[in-house]
DNA sequence: TGATAATGTCAAGTTTATTTTACATTTTTT
DNA sequence: AAAAAATGTAAAATAAACTTGACATTATCA
């Protein structure tokens, strides 16, 4: 799955240490997530979305198969 | 985290059987899920609002505090 | 009513998300 | 250029999602 959460992020002026404050995690969990070692939970994907004011599939794009 | 997939699964006329075999989990995966005991990963919420073309937010309903 | 399908649940195991700590590298600021 | 801030990364531990298999209960149907 890929996601557009660095690019986010720098839109909204953040530092990954602001972001996984404002959303609740870990800095390094923000990282991995930009990086793409793993998909954030349900509930951190919702955090996000609400945060950055946009729909999750707009954030998380994963292309079937 | 609550959930409508129970309500959802009814309007669509799919057992939970079905339903897993549509979006590659198994049964016990739905039912637990319906049954709240733990949420989808952000891969399975993506597949189930595709499947009922509707926004993972009108599934899967997370009030903050 | 008796059979079959659907649902609920439990245990044990695997995989994935997340944490903490720690340190190295890169970027920004003074 | 030096200091400080931000980012990348890794290991070890914990928690949460998910699997398979098995069985019990409930609903549907012939």
């Amino acid at each position: 799955m890929k996601n557009k959460l660095k690019v986010l992020r720098a839109e909204h002026n953040l530092t990954q240490e602001q972001l996984a404050k404002a959303v609740e995690v870990s800095r390094q969990t923000i990282n991995a997530i930009e990086k793409e070692k793993f998909d954030p939970s349900l509930m951190l994907a919702i955090k996000l979305a609400r945060l950055f004011k946009t729909e999750i599939e707009s954030i998380f794009i994963y292309a079937k198969d």
